[in-house]
DNA sequence: TACAGTTATGGTTGCTGTGACCATAAGTGT
DNA sequence: ACACTTATGGTCACAGCAACCATAACTGTA
């Protein structure tokens, strides 16, 4: 390691092995659409890459944190007020020859919400979409840069992170009834839960939900207790996933 | 967000809101000596914080990846081959004011190793040692920058990652008895696990260990079975912490 | 009102995995 | 031969889970 003492400039003037590099925010944003998972994405309007569809995200600004650039993105790019969200930085890709234009180091950030609005196309975006997360794996779907390779990551995380922890409820709006939760769970694993089981792993799952006394009243059927999110992040039991879990039929 | 596709040097010409900075490594080293966790830190040598414990690290070279880069440090701090070692990206620290030089995006690795030797003082570092890693949260180390804040959130990633990843094993050689598997995660929870018990869930992980065959005599006692890392990584089942996990009073 | 349809909620049962504990195996040194 | 130590193996009672059954509470329709 080189001094960190030494001064900046002294230090690249000393020395070519050290560069400049670009910083950037790259958003993962996964919503549910009609029991469906869903990802935002952008189609680039400039070279690279220009007419291919992307993540979204920008430079950071001096004087911002990562978290601040990624909120002011997410609201550029999609309309999207971050601050009702879920967010979290998944990881950093830094690869020399992963931008064509040089040293571009890039934050992946992770952004869950419920039911999300159909974004506006923003001022460097020629339009944004909902695409079918499901299209992240099976290969119809090419992306600018790395951002195939940082997207699946960012799938792997979030069905991780759904057994260990609270995030589901990321998908959930303010309130939510058991059913929502359930239906969050059944479409990450592709299988049906039985709500009875259900129902009891989370309510034994300490700190995960907390009855807020409200009811909603579905179209048909008995109403459903309203929850919302409960205090604890990581689930204790774990929401395990078994080989059947429990699905019907 | 602003084109992507604009040219560097144009870029910077056309608004001061984005700036170059700089990239570095910096490195969350832990192991096992005597029973206990360590971390390995560095005295800084030079201005800022002159004097004071630091996390190893340095800048990231031009044409090198960020764990190329954390090797490399690695190596030359710690005189410690990386390859192989447990090397995990941890998270990205940026925020404005973290280095007073100015814009310093660090992205910190997690480095984890058994039995380490005692590290050597690097060109740039006074001197390295290794610390007691309960340190870092009893409030009576005092570290460089936000390397504090740093450590303990790496502290509790591998705690969280024990119960859902063999990354246990990343503290044992090559080659180890359950009884050294053990003791693992009999340091990091801070408790007596019973022996038979933990046996049994560890061969009931499928992939977690795999026996090589061998034996290992210890000063005393029954000769032990020797095993390695099997191909799983995720554990299914968990090896779940439980309010009592079996302790024998 | 009666009834079917639908969904939420609650309870029961057999099975599996766990913690506590006991027993045995296989080395060491005296 | 014996005590000592540690690894390994087994037993048993209990907790949690999946599967499944039963009931509650709403809708709409005749």
């Amino acid at each position: 390691m080189r001094p960190l003492g030494v001064r900046m400039d002294d230090w690249l003037k000393d020395s070519d092995e050290v560069g400049p590099s670009w910083l950037t925010v790259d958003l993962a944003i996964f919503t549910l659409r009609d029991d469906q998972l869903m990802v935002l994405l952008i189609e680039r309007g400039l070279d690279p890459f220009n007419g291919m569809p992307a993540m979204p995200g920008g430079y950071v600004q001096k004087n911002e944190t990562l978290r601040d650039g990624a909120l002011r993105e997410l609201a550029e790019e999609a309309g999207i007020d971050g601050s009702q969200l879920h967010l979290e930085q998944l990881g950093t890709y830094a690869d020399p020859g992963r931008d064509p234009r040089g040293r571009v180091v890039t934050v992946a950030y992770l952004a869950l919400g419920p039911d999300l609005p159909t974004p506006v196309g923003g001022t460097d975006a020629a339009r944004a979409f909902w695409a079918p997360a499901a299209r992240l794996e099976d290969g119809t779907l090419r992306l600018a840069f790395d951002h195939q390779a940082i997207l699946t990551e960012a799938l792997e995380e979030v069905r991780r992170k759904l057994e260990y922890t609270a995030v589901a409820t990321a998908f959930c709006g303010e309130t939510f009834t058991l059913r929502d939760l359930r239906t969050v769970y059944e479409v990450f694993w592709g299988q049906p839960l039985d709500p009875s089981n259900f129902r009891r792993k989370v309510l034994n799952t300490t700190g995960f939900v907390q009855p807020t006394g409200g009811q909603w009243l579905p179209p048909t059927g008995r109403p459903a207790a309203l929850y919302c999110r409960g205090p604890a992040w990581l689930l204790n039991p774990p929401l395990l996933r078994t080989a059947t879990s429990g699905q019907r039929g």
